[in-house]
DNA sequence: AAATCTTATCGTAAAATTACGATAACTGGA
DNA sequence: TCCAGTTATCGTAATTTTACGATAAGATTT
C-alpha cells in the first residue's frame, strides 16, 4: 500500500525526516497561524485565511502549498474558490510523534 | 522578570512567533536527531552528537547553536570539552503549546 | 461573450539556511 | 612551554526560503 504522507509509520523507529519535514512546515509564523485557524474550523475558504494574514494573496497561497505538501492541510477547489481542512490524522500523528520523540 | 526563552507564558494566547521558531529548530533531521538523542540520556559531550551525525563538526556545531538559540539544549563548558542537554521545561513547553494549538 | 472574482503559478530579488574547510580559543598533558 | 585535543567561529559557496507583483486558469455574473 503507498503511503503519501511525510509520517505513517507507528510503533517502529520514529521517522526523523517525515518528523522534521513537519516541523519545517511549522516553522513560520504565517503557517502556525494558519493551522491554528484551521483547527479551530470545519473548514473555510481560502480567502479567509488571505484576509487573516498581513501578506499579500501568492504569498498565502505559497504558505499553503507548503503545508499542503507537508499532509498538514487538505485543499478542495469548490465551485470557484478552494475550500481548506486541517488534516487532523496528520496533525495527531504528529503530537504523537513529538511526544514519542 | 526577564525572559530568556521563546516560549514563556501559559495561560493566555498561544505564542505564534515562539512555537513557530521551535518548529523551525526542529526542521531539520540533524536536529531531530541531536534533540532525540539527548532526550534518552541526562547528558553528553559535544564530541558524542559529532560522531553521531555524518557531518562536519563545524555544521554539527551550527546545528548545536540552532537549538542552543532556541532553548531547547543547553551546553556546559566542562573542562577542554562541552557537555550538551536537553532543556527538557522548554521541550515538554513545546509539546504543551502544540497540544493546545 | 465579456467582465469579474478567486486562487495557483511564474518570475524575481533579497535574505536565510546549509554545508564545508580553515582557523581561533581554550584546556590538559608531555 | 609546547603540543594535542576539543569546540566555536569565520569565510564562503550553493541552495532554499520568503516576499512581492504580474499573470494564468477556471468559475460566476452580467
Amino acid at each position: 500500500m503507498a503511503q503519501c504522507c511525510a509520517i505513517d509509520q507507528e510503533g517502529g523507529a520514529l521517522d526523523v525526516e517525515g518528523f522534521a519535514a513537519i516541523c519545517k512546515a511549522l516553522g513560520h509564523p504565517a503557517r502556525v497561524r494558519i493551522v491554528q485557524f484551521l483547527k479551530g474550523l470545519d473548514s473555510c475558504y481560502c480567502g479567509q485565511i488571505v484576509d487573516l494574514l498581513p501578506l499579500a494573496q501568492s504569498t498565502v497561497s505559497q504558505h499553503l502549498k507548503c503545508l499542503k505538501d507537508a499532509g498538514l492541510i487538505v485543499g478542495r477547489v469548490e465551485g470557484s474558490c478552494t475550500c481548506y481542512c486541517l488534516n487532523r490524522e496528520i496533525f495527531e500523528k504528529f503530537l504523537r510523534l513529538a511526544d514519542r520523540l
